[in-house]
DNA sequence: TTCCAGCCATCACCGCAGGAGATGGAGCAC
DNA sequence: GTGCTCCATCTCCTGCGGTGATGGCTGGAA
C-alpha cells in the first residue's frame, strides 16, 4: 500500500466510478483498476463491489476511507512544513463572510500585510455553510464564520461578537406589526446559510414557518429591496451605519438573545499551521481579543 | 513525496548514516543517496547536511521528521483497520509490569482467552520505562504500568490502585530502624524503573540520599536475597501474600501517601484500536472498575 | 608518513511496476 | 436493435528505482 494507491482509492469512492476517478487523476480507467485491484490483493480484501453502473464501497472499504483522506493530507501537510522556515510567505487562503470582510477584517488584513510582505493573501468571501465545507476539505487554510460550529473535526477560536438587527422598509416601527401584517418575506445575501437561518428561526419562534425567500449577490441590492418595501433581512448593526444605500431604513433592535453572534476563526484541527497562518491568528488575537480555544 | 521515502528518510535520520540505514532497509547505499536526493529535489531544499562522518538533519529535515514518522505508522493503522471486520482476530500484543501480571491479569486473561479465541495475545513483561518505550515506538499494543505518565502522545486509563510495602528481612520492625542502623540496601527487579524509583525517592525523603542496589532477574532471587538480610525492596502488598518464597519476610507498612500506585493501561494516542485491544480494554474496565480516560 | 575503514556521490545497467491505448462484455435507456 | 457508460483485460513501452562497482573524502591506526 502506497500514498499513491490511497489518493486512486479516495477519489474512485469518491466518484463512485473507476473511470470518473481516472479522468479526474488525470490518467486512462485501465490504469485505475488495475491499481485498486493490486491494492486489493495487497491488503486481502475486497475494497469496492462493482456494478453496472459504477462501484460501490464494502465494509473493508469504508473502513480505509478515513485513511485515504488523512494521509494524502498529511504529505502535503509534510510538503508545506518542510518549506516553511518560520518566515511568514507563501499562499495563505482565507474565507470571511461578506459582512465580516466590510466590517472588521479590513484593519487586520492591512496590519497583516504589512508584516508579512512575503504573504500572497487570499481572501475568498462564502457563507457560513460554504465556508465550513472549504476549511473541512482543506481549501482554505481557515475562515471567519459564525459559531459555534459542532464539528469534532474542526477546531473554533472565538473572536468577536456582533450585534444583528432586523432591516425593513423606511417607517417601519417593530418587528411584531410587520408580522401581524402578513406576508413577511425575507431577502438574504446568495444562499446565506447563518443569517438567513438565524433569521428564519427568528420568524419561527415568532409564528411565521416558512417565510417567502429572496436571494440577492451584493449587499446594495438587498438594502435596495428592503427599502422597496419587498422583504426584511438580518444584518450586523455596524454594518448599516457605513454601508452605503442603507440609510434611512428601519434598524429593528431584536432582544439580547437574538441579537448577539459570535464569530470564531475555524481551523482544520491537526493541519498544519503555516507561519503565515500562525502571524495572522495572533493578530487577530490580540485585536480581537476574545481568546482562549474552544 | 512518498511513504516510501519518507520511510526512508526516517531511517536515514535515526541512524544518521546513509549506509547504515541501507542495511536496515535491505537495500544498497547508492539508493537511499539517490531517493533522498530526489526527496530533496521535490520539496526545493536540504534535508541533511552531508559530513565525513555521517549526515545530519538541517532545520528542513527536523521539520519533516514528525511527518516521516507519522505518515508510515498511519499506513501500517490503515492495513490492520481493513482487514479488522469487528470480530478480534490476529496478534495482540500487551505490555506488563511482571508484578501486575503476576498479581492481577491472569483471571483477565483467561476471561479474554475464552472471548476472543481467535486472537493470538503475547504478553511482553518490562519495567515501567521499557513499557512506555515500547508503547510510544509501536512495539506493543498497549501496556499495564505504573501511572501517572506524563506524555502528550500517550493516553492512560486508570485499571486500579495497589498498596504497596516494603520488605525487609524477617524480624525487622520497621524501616527507620533500618536506615538508623545505617547501609540499606535494595534489591529490584531488572532495571525496575517505577518501583525503584519509588523506594529510592522513599529513602531520600527518610535521609538516604543514594542506596546500594542490586537487581535480579526474579521475584524468587529477590525475596531469598532479602530474607538472607541482604537489602530491603518495594513491592505490592497483595504479591508477598500469594507469592512463594516470600513466607517469613517482614512486611513494613508506608504511610498512606507513600504506599499507594495507580495501574494505567497506556496507549499511543490516535493510533488504531484493534477489535481485539478493545474488547480487552472493555473488559478490563468492567473487570477492573476504575474507568474514566485521562 | 602510509594505509585502511568508514562515509557519501556517481555511474552504467536492467527489471519491472505502472502508465497509455485498444478492445470486449455487461447493463441500461431509448 | 443502437448507443451510452460502466469495468476488465490485453499489449506495448517508458522511466522509476533497485543493483553493484568505482572513486573521493576524512579520520584514525600502524
Amino acid at each position: 500500500m502506497d500514498a499513491g494507491d490511497l489518493r486512486m482509492f479516495e477519489a474512485v469512492a469518491r466518484h463512485g466510478a473507476m473511470s470518473r476517478a481516472a479522468a479526474e487523476l488525470h490518467t486512462v480507467q485501465s490504469n485505475v483498476t488495475a491499481r485498486i485491484r493490486s491494492l486489493e490483493e495487497g491488503l486481502g480484501c475486497r475494497l469496492f463491489d462493482r456494478g453496472p453502473a459504477g462501484v460501490t464501497l464494502t465494509e473493508a472499504g469504508r473502513r480505509l476511507l478515513p485513511y485515504a483522506e488523512r494521509i494524502p493530507r498529511l504529505l502535503a501537510d509534510a510538503a508545506r512544513a518542510v518549506r516553511d522556515d518560520g518566515t511568514p510567505r507563501g499562499r495563505l487562503v482565507i474565507g470571511s463572510l461578506e459582512t465580516t470582510a466590510a466590517l472588521r477584517l479590513a484593519p487586520l488584513l492591512a496590519t497583516y500585510a504589512g508584516a508579512c510582505p512575503e504573504v500572497d493573501l487570499v481572501l475568498r468571501p462564502g457563507t457560513t455553510c460554504e465556508l465550513v465545507a472549504a476549511v473541512r476539505d482543506g481549501s482554505v487554510d481557515g475562515a471567519f464564520v459564525c459559531g459555534p460550529v459542532a464539528d469534532p473535526a474542526l477546531e473554533q477560536r472565538p473572536m468577536f461578537r456582533e450585534e444583528l438587527a432586523v432591516l425593513a422598509a423606511p417607517g417601519t416601527r417593530a418587528l411584531d406589526a410587520l408580522i401581524a401584517a402578513g406576508n413577511v418575506r425575507i431577502v438574504v445575501l446568495r444562499a446565506g446559510c447563518s443569517y438567513r437561518q438565524r433569521l428564519e428561526a427568528l420568524l419561527a419562534r415568532r409564528g411565521v414557518p416558512a417565510p417567502r425567500l429572496m436571494e440577492f449577490g451584493t449587499l446594495e441590492a438587498i438594502f435596495a429591496c428592503v427599502a422597496a418595501g419587498l422583504g426584511i433581512t438580518l444584518l450586523p448593526r455596524a454594518l448599516v451605519a457605513e454601508a452605503r444605500g442603507a440609510a434611512g431604513l428601519a434598524v429593528l433592535t431584536l432582544p439580547p438573545a437574538e441579537a448577539t453572534v459570535e464569530t470564531v476563526f475555524l481551523r482544520r484541527r491537526g493541519a498544519f499551521a503555516s507561519s503565515a497562518l500562525a502571524v495572522l491568528l495572533t493578530q487577530a488575537e490580540r485585536a480581537f481579543g476574545l481568546a482562549a480555544a474552544a
